[in-house]
DNA sequence: GCCACGATCAACCTTTTGGTTGATGCCCGG
DNA sequence: CCGGGCATCAACCAAAAGGTTGATCGTGGC
């Protein structure tokens, strides 16, 4: 039986050096060939592609310094950009913020592991992906099943707004002044957005919507 | 002449196993040993050092999820918690805020470079290292250089220190507990904050902190 | 049609922050 | 050895933010 084909997309050089070392350490595990981001990964599919050695799996890193980043990548190789049938994706990544996993698996990807997971564990999160199956960190999953059982209440696209204002750092009549509300107004949604997010003040708010990625940062 | 006795530090088995076959490639270097954390390392210092052939340099990540984190561990190792002579401490880490480069720099770390550094500048960083010389990496370099030309933003330790609790979301008091002083020693901390960040409320001084990448954020 | 919910506003009150002034002790460099 | 930056604290006042209650007006769903 042949090898699985594996596509190493990191943009370290340190981390994609262990991962091809780890890998190769595996029976049946090949590194067919390796990207330091998004755009990168897509022009190796097509060139593995057309050199009639597919990949069997892409190995993805979420963040990327620079270059198109993680999710978009995923979500052009499932959409076929770098050719058809398109590969399995699974997420190797960092963090684990609900905000990544929910964007990653709705850009298509078949799994999502940590990098401090065990190499074992990646191994086994490999072979699954190439035999079509997800595969969850255990980390993952847990969050994924509490996410289930007692969904957070989201914000609204004006609660959101203006959580940004305040990320800049402006007052409450500022804020009012630029969104042409009063600053009661104001002051009721930030209570509101508190009360979702589980907070009581707005540098709390702030970090909080930041970690869940609810909000960009800067 | 023999090799340089590397110590890998770094929670992710990914980076230990990639900064192992990164280093193995290089002439005069050899990978004595790996710990998962700052406790991991101390340990395995002393077991080295017992052993007659101590460390030549420690390579020390400062981002670990459990155990001693990395700037603990190496406030301990120069003060000779490992045996002495303590060895030269170079960070490897993923970010370059300031508030990780002063707090490394103060733990006596000799150089600091950056995960996504090609592994030539990395291999030089190891080699100055042992020779008893500091390696900063260059966008490291280029910032403290920054700020000695600039003298604007010239946060103490203390005040970044500060500045990072009220990201948190706490208010004046919570973070005079956390600190164990009073309540208008904060407020005093704020006021000077504010003046050389040009703000005048705490989420500004945030917005600001973390655009000029003094605190840092995910 | 009615109900739920989001967005809007007001009045009122409490708590937290911000701003100022002034003071002490420490350590470093000229 | 003296000035200056840093860290610490206190008291006080003004402003902003937080918390509560209650209200109006659309919109979209059942």
């Amino acid at each position: 039986m042949n090898d699985i084909r594996v596509l190493l997309v990191d943009d370290h050089p340190v981390v994609r050096a262990g991962l091809r070392a780890m890998l190769s350490d595996f029976e049946g595990i090949t590194v067919a060939a390796e990207a330091a981001d998004g755009g990168a990964a897509l022009a190796e599919l097509s060139r593995l592609h057309t050199l009639g050695e597919p990949a069997d799996v892409v190995l993805m890193d979420l963040q990327m310094g620079a270059g198109m980043d993680g999710v978009t990548a995923t979500g052009r190789i499932k959409a076929g950009d770098a050719g058809q049938p398109a590969p399995p994706v699974l997420i190797l990544t960092t963090y684990d913020s609900d905000a990544d996993i929910l964007a990653a698996v709705e850009a298509g990807a078949s799994g999502y592991m940590l990098k401090d997971a065990p190499p074992e564990q990646i191994r086994q999160a490999v072979v699954a992906a190439a035999a079509g199956q997800t595969a969850l960190a255990p980390e993952v999953a847990a969050r994924l099943l509490g996410r289930i059982r007692n969904p957070e209440p989201a914000l609204s696209a004006r609660e959101i707004q203006l959580l940004e204002l305040v990320a800049t750092g402006l007052g409450n009549r500022a804020i009012a002044r630029q969104l042409f509300i009063s600053e009661a107004t104001v002051k009721t949604h930030l209570v509101h957005i508190y009360g979702k997010l589980g907070v009581d003040n707005r540098t709390a708010a702030i970090s909080v919507a930041t970690q869940r990625r609810i909000i960009r940062r800067f």
